[in-house]
This record gives structure tokens, C-alpha cells and sequence, in this order.
DNA sequence: TGTGTAACTTACCATATGGTAGGGTGTCAA
DNA sequence: TTGACACCCTACCATATGGTAAGTTACACA
């Protein structure tokens, strides 16, 4: 029962940290939404930045989770199925990205690393798919991360544009854009690593 | 003179906007940093809402400039300039996609579209331009679409998580990969054109 | 010389915010 | 029955914030 009000925070306050930022949002606003005061939130939480650290805690052992389930795969196969899952944000809820991505624009000045520990074994894994693909074998770790990074931005930044896109071109060709987005990606997937790394590198 | 501050105030709002975002700014810091107080921001600028609509509308003007500048070369090598302009933020500002970017963020909340108005032109233009590609000239405008956002992530994701990878791989790993990295945009622009759109469409 | 106006300033204010202090209630073990 | 503890509340506080009101200074212009 504690922990289910526990859970219910959480959730509730990765909904708003990814709608308004941190700074967007009060945590009176979070706990008022599960009828509770800011004081039942910060008996459990202590603070706000440490209920934020707890957010991206939980944020990352989904992204641990999905990275285990799809390892044992043909690494190009394997390489699609990963980012066609994190374009569908399987298990992952739908404000993991835009927390993410509101993470790494804010923790410049934050200087904690709170966001960046588990991001290093969720790339390094990514890095060691591509270089198991044959024609990345002998590709330097900055190339395979080049082309990880280009993917994860065609995936991340269509995201967070959907209500954007949605306002400039209008529901209808946005569902257009989006049927067809999954299997864009996996084409732009196979073309790059088709492509091999840079011939300089 | 009057002119003047202006600009050094909307040069330091839309650094601190870029950085902080638009609720971790008070207009009392912006203004401070030129030695002045909130007042005479407000003087200029009448309220923060305002500011923050310039900082955009002066943003979009860059854009519309850096369109124009690039518009009258063969379609493929158009738009692997414009692209490469983009990632170098040729005559757009150090902040300008990072402000950008936290726009796309908000902009579901704020309802105005003060962000979108000249996104839309700015997006066409690209559209159009891929379509001028011989390939793509049966191609669905979501689906030139879908390229033109799928190579925007992947420079503007790339971009906000310089001090993210920096921290994670550290400086030297992050010069090597922001060396190439021009490179194998190129290389994916390239590879995803060749690829043609998608064939359901 | 007077008048207006742009470009600021100091005072002030209502509101929101994160956080502390302390109290109340229920549950569970001794 | 009592004590401890988890859970949540009301009361309170110092600080920060966006914005208003009312000057002050300097300069342009008639």
C-alpha cells in the first residue's frame, strides 16, 4: 500500500518532469494529483531532486531491461529490433524518452551524473551490436557510435515532435507520417550500415 | 544604443533560455548579466512571454536567411550543404537549435505556436527539396518528410548531448567522434537517398 | 527654456515555491 | 497496554518570481 503510493508518485512525476521539465513543475502540483499534499511526497522522496533521481533510476532499469531482451539476436536483425522497440518505447512508458531528453539538454548545469552512468552500458552495448555486424568489424568505436547516435536522434527528436508536426501539417498527415515512419527508419538502418564506416577511419 | 541593449539582452536570453530553459531563467538573471535589472528588460520587452517570442522570432529569421542562402544548387548536393550548415550552425548562434529544441518540448503545453509558424516554411522547403531528388520524385510528401526529420535528429539529437557523451567517453573519444562525424552524416544523407523512399508509398 | 520621451532606477506587492516543525492516526509487535 | 513507526496532514517560513507604480536622468526638439 506504501509502495503503491510510492509507485503512483513516480509515475505521476515522470508525466509531468516529461511535460514540463523539472522547473515546469512544483511538487505540490505532482502530489495534488493523486489528492495528496507536497508533504506526503516529500516523506517519502526527501526532496524534490532526489524524487527526480529516482525517476531517471527507474527510467534506466527499463532501458536495462530492454537491452537484455533483445541481445541474442543477428546483429543487423538485432539492431532493428532494438530501435524499432525503442521507437514503440516498448516497456519502457511513453515519457521515458522526453525525460531523457530533457536529462541531457539540463545536466550541463546540473553537474550530477544521475542521467549518465547507465547511458554508458546502454551505448556501449549498442556500439558492440554494430561492430559485430561484418562490415563494421574493423570500425573504430567513435564510427559505430556515430552511426548508434544518428539513428537514436532519427528515433528521439521525431518523438518529441509529434505535437508540433501534428500543428503544422495536420492530424491526417501526421498519421500518414507515422505509419510509415517504422519502416523508413529500418530502411535508414539498413542503408547506413550498408554504407559501412568511414572509409578515413 | 537603445538598439543595443536589446540585442545584448536578447543575445543573453536566448544563451540562458538555450541553457537553462524558459522556466530555469528569471528575467532577473538575463538582465543582471548585462548589469542592468529586471526592470529594464521589461522596459524592452514588456513581459517575459515577450522575450521569449522574440528570442524565437529572431531565431526563426536565421533560419529563413541560411534557407535562402542554399537554395539554388543540384537537389543532392543542396542539401548535403544545407544539412552540414545546419550542424555547423552556420550563422545561426551557438543556441539556436538547442532553444529550438526545448520549444518542441513545450509547445505542447504552451498553446500558441509561436515555434511552428515558420518551422512549416522551413520544413517544406526541405520536403521540396528532396522531391527535386530524380529518385524521390514519386515520393509522398510524408514521406520526404520522414527523411528530412530522420537526418534533423540525427544532427540536433547528436548536438544537445555534447556534454553527455563528453562526460560518459570523455574528451578525447568525443573529439574523435565529432571529428567524423560531418563525414558520416554525409555518408547517411547519401545512403538513405540512394535508398529511395519507401516502397508502400 | 520648456516639453516630451526613451531608458532606465528604486519600492513595492501578490503569489508560488521548496522545505522545516510538529501533530495526528492507524498498525503491528512486545 | 504501550511504544514505535509509517504515513500523511496543517501550520509556518524564507526566498524567488513576474509584474506594477512611481520616480529620475538624459537627450531631442520646438
Amino acid at each position: 500500500m506504501a509502495q503503491d503510493t510510492r509507485e503512483r508518485l513516480l509515475d505521476q512525476a515522470e508525466a509531468l518532469f516529461a511535460e514540463r521539465g523539472f522547473y515546469g513543475v512544483s511538487i505540490a502540483a505532482i502530489a495534488s494529483e493523486l489528492g495528496l499534499t507536497k508533504q506526503a511526497l516529500l516523506h517519502h522522496f526527501g526532496s524534490k531532486e532526489k524524487l527526480y533521481g529516482e525517476v531517471l533510476k527507474r527510467i534506466s532499469s527499463r532501458f536495462m531491461a530492454l537491452r537484455e531482451q533483445l541481445s541474442d539476436l543477428e546483429p543487423v536483425q538485432g539492431l532493428k529490433d532494438y530501435f524499432l522497440a525503442l521507437l514503440r518505447k516498448d516497456h519502457l512508458g511513453s515519457h521515458a524518452t522526453t525525460v531523457l531528453m530533457r536529462e541531457l539538454l539540463d545536466n550541463k548545469r546540473r553537474a550530477d551524473t544521475a542521467g549518465t552512468w547507465y547511458l554508458r552500458g546502454f551505448l556501449e552495448n549498442l556500439i558492440g551490436q554494430v561492430k559485430e555486424v561484418p562490415l563494421w568489424r574493423d570500425a573504430g568505436d567513435a564510427a559505430a557510435l556515430a552511426f548508434v547516435y544518428q539513428i537514436l536522434g532519427a528515433i528521439n527528436y521525431y518523438e518529441i515532435s509529434q505535437p508540433t508536426l501534428t500543428g503544422i501539417f495536420g492530424p491526417d498527415f501526421y498519421r500518414r507520417l507515422d505509419t510509415n515512419y517504422p519502416d523508413q527508419l529500418v530502411q535508414l538502418i539498413e542503408a547506413g550500415l550498408a554504407a559501412g564506416p568511414p572509409s578515413g577511419n
